[in-house]
DNA sequence: GCAACCGATTGCAAAATGCAAGCAGAAGAG
DNA sequence: CTCTTCTGCTTGCATTTTGCAATCGGTTGC
């Protein structure tokens, strides 16, 4: 998968970064789920990429300048990934890839909660959400007002909405 | 290429319909190019899509319900592909993609500046041109004041660029 | 009649993907 | 110390997708 440079156009190059079926589906799992490790990531997405793809895709989006990779310190064998400024901006674009799905596209009530969410909080929630991602894998000072975290938040919304169907599975006798 | 619903989150779905590497190129040169027939699509892109591959994206986009084809009374060969709404809700989509990638990637002067003056124009803009794309591929009523489309905006303003490349490559004696 | 053009299709090589197994080394439990 | 588990990642191999070039039956303009 070179960036093999077919054409200038932004749009062209930009799906030569992440118009594969794997790439962005890391990145929203580094950003929404807060993955950083690579068993995290191996494991933890809900549609199971193989770990030669997930190791190519890492090293790739490395040498692309989205992510960087440096040791854990509580442990010699652990790498920890980290999201750069290129891919933070991104939160806008899969903001509206979010919403766009959850119109077209036969989404699951529980996995479209959040993108809904996202949509909902506008340009203000997706600067906030992107202030802590900078703080939390560059480690710039967070000049938002403490509080809930959006990702807790948006983490929130989901679990309800498990627990929500589960309740209406199984109703109370 | 299956939509094979490796999960209902709604980014994972939008990556499935257009998370490969010509879908969207496709798309792009319908909706800034104003591209309609197969053969405009084969030869216009500058990325040089082969026929094999244009002819089962176009009827992969069709089945996922984002563009329709219908025979062109003036020319009982030719098809024309339409858009259908589900595709141009994506302006925003391109628009921001476009935008992040001007800032990110090395585009070229001449094919960045669609994606500048579209990111200027904003949502209002967007609108518009969602608007004259109605009109053109769904026959409804343009609702915007008279003037120049946005398309031919964006085309003129490429076209200005070019011009001022070759005189700068060659200026007047 | 005849070349150019229409939307595709075919055959084939090359590349990407998916899957399962395995690797060396480090950490944790007993 | 030993045994198991976990770390990121690699290997081999089958399947699928892609890219390229040639081609097809039919239509149109001249």
């Amino acid at each position: 998968m070179p960036l093999d440079r077919r054409s200038g156009c932004p749009i062209n190059l930009s799906l030569e970064v992440f118009g594969d079926r794997w790439s962005l589906i890391i990145l929203r799992d580094m950003i929404f789920g807060g993955r950083r490790h690579f068993r995290e990531l191996l494991n933890g997405s809900i549609e199971g990429i193989a770990s030669n793809i997930l190791a190519d895709r890492l090293k790739r989006l490395m040498e692309l300048g989205m992510l960087t990779k440096a040791d854990d310190p509580s442990h010699k064998q652990k790498a920890i990934y980290s999201l750069t400024e290129m891919a933070i901006t991104l939160v806008p674009i899969l903001a509206h890839l979010g919403a766009w799905g959850r119109i077209w596209l036969p989404t699951s009530e529980e996995l479209s909660i959040r993108a809904e969410l996202l949509e909902k909080g506008g340009p203000p929630m997706w600067e906030k959400f992107m202030d802590e991602l900078r703080h939390e894998h560059l480690g710039t000072p967070l000049d938002t007002a403490p509080g809930p975290s959006v990702r807790a938040t948006l983490q929130a919304a989901y679990q309800a909405v498990v627990a929500a169907k589960a309740l209406n599975a199984s109703p109370a006798a």
